[in-house]
DNA sequence: GTCTATAACCTGATAGAC
DNA sequence: GTCTATCAGGTTATAGAC
């Protein structure tokens, strides 16, 4: 029974695989990266990348799939929530966002430019639209807020939280800031977003 | 004297070239473009571009000086305006901002990912920088509210004003909103960012 | 499963005719 | 200045030995 477990260290042939596509695909996205870069910071040859995902474009798919997912699995939990108010729906996303983010600085921008690069990738997502549109969210937002668009109040969340790891390849080459004070700020912002949402929604 | 004068249409192939060059390599990224697409969409032949450009990479540097000076040159000349105050700088970034990406909506994404997909391309810019940071806008900024990195109100600012750009692919490919739906919804927000921002800034 | 070698294709750039 | 034809180099993907 104990013959053959062997802790499996994830570090399965394909798993440093897919650790190694994550990270050159996150750096220079997809045109730019060459399968060959991807075995090389895997240590292992070429023909491996093939063996395991068939080719570069599944490969990727697979993983923005999991970009994606990361990205918008922070919002999913907390939309149709009915125990929580909107002041607390806000928080949470702003909270849970600035967390994820500061693991994974670079995900949004590279979401972002892969779907700007290449909208065909992305056909059927029609329905995350409709799931939003229709989230108790939303609803809480229109009843609160009937004279302004619901995107308008979004918009403002999300800009407020998403643009600084957006901007941040910006600001590391303007050399204004550093790594351990950025961080320290997004600290910061996970209490000054919510108060400062709140009086938005408040203003009239 | 009115011998060779032919109103130039700015038709010229140089021009041609450019426009085309814009208009690729903002759609699919520089790694992505290739020459071949430029020269088809301005109706020319490949030679072309080398004649007049010398090289792909020396054509797109071009297209992006082009495109981070029409970034920049929102901010530059208001924030050392000593006869506007804090309040009036801010309502002028967003106006300004969401006049021109009306015009040129994938603006932002485009510097930004390129800049993250080539950092080694923006090498000496420590100088905007240090611009930035000696600015009479930063001066009131902090003056205003020294309880907080003015950071963080610049990044508030710019987050509600370009995010919505920046997500745009995403909105168009989730299906959430029309063009002329948006176009509404940033002509209003040229008034909302101001109000809230003002908001913000009181608030202690 | 993993490697080397190579096929098949594509891309940027240029030579040379007009 | 503009075109066609082509080269040289690089890229993905695969065949086949181990």
């Amino acid at each position: 029974m104990a013959k053959k477990i062997k802790i499996e260290q994830d570090t399965s042939t394909e798993e440093k695989i897919k650790e190694a596509a994550r990270k050159v695909f996150s750096k220079k996205g997809y045109a730019a990266t060459r399968t060959r870069d991807i075995a090389e910071e895997a240590g292992l040859n070429l023909a491996l990348l093939n063996y395991y995902f068939r080719s570069k474009e599944k490969l990727f798919e697979l993983i923005m799939m999991e970009k994606v997912q990361k990205l918008f699995g922070v919002l999913a939990p907390v939309l149709n929530n009915k125990n929580t108010s909107l002041e607390k729906k806000m928080e949470l996303i702003a909270i849970n966002y600035i967390d994820l983010l500061t693991v994974i600085p670079d995900l949004p921008l590279f979401v972002l430019s892969e779907i700007r690069n290449n909208p065909a990738r992305f056909g059927e997502k029609m329905q995350v639209g409709k799931l939003i549109q229709n989230s108790i969210f939303v609803k809480q937002l229109i009843k609160k807020r009937p004279d302004l668009h619901p995107l308008q109040f979004i918009m403002s969340l999300l800009g407020m939280t998403l643009f600084p790891f957006i901007a941040r390849p910006l600001f590391n080459s303007v050399g204004v800031l550093g790594q351990k004070e950025f961080d320290l700020l997004m600290e910061q912002r996970k209490a000054l977003i919510p108060k400062w949402i709140n009086l938005i929604l408040k203003s009239k």
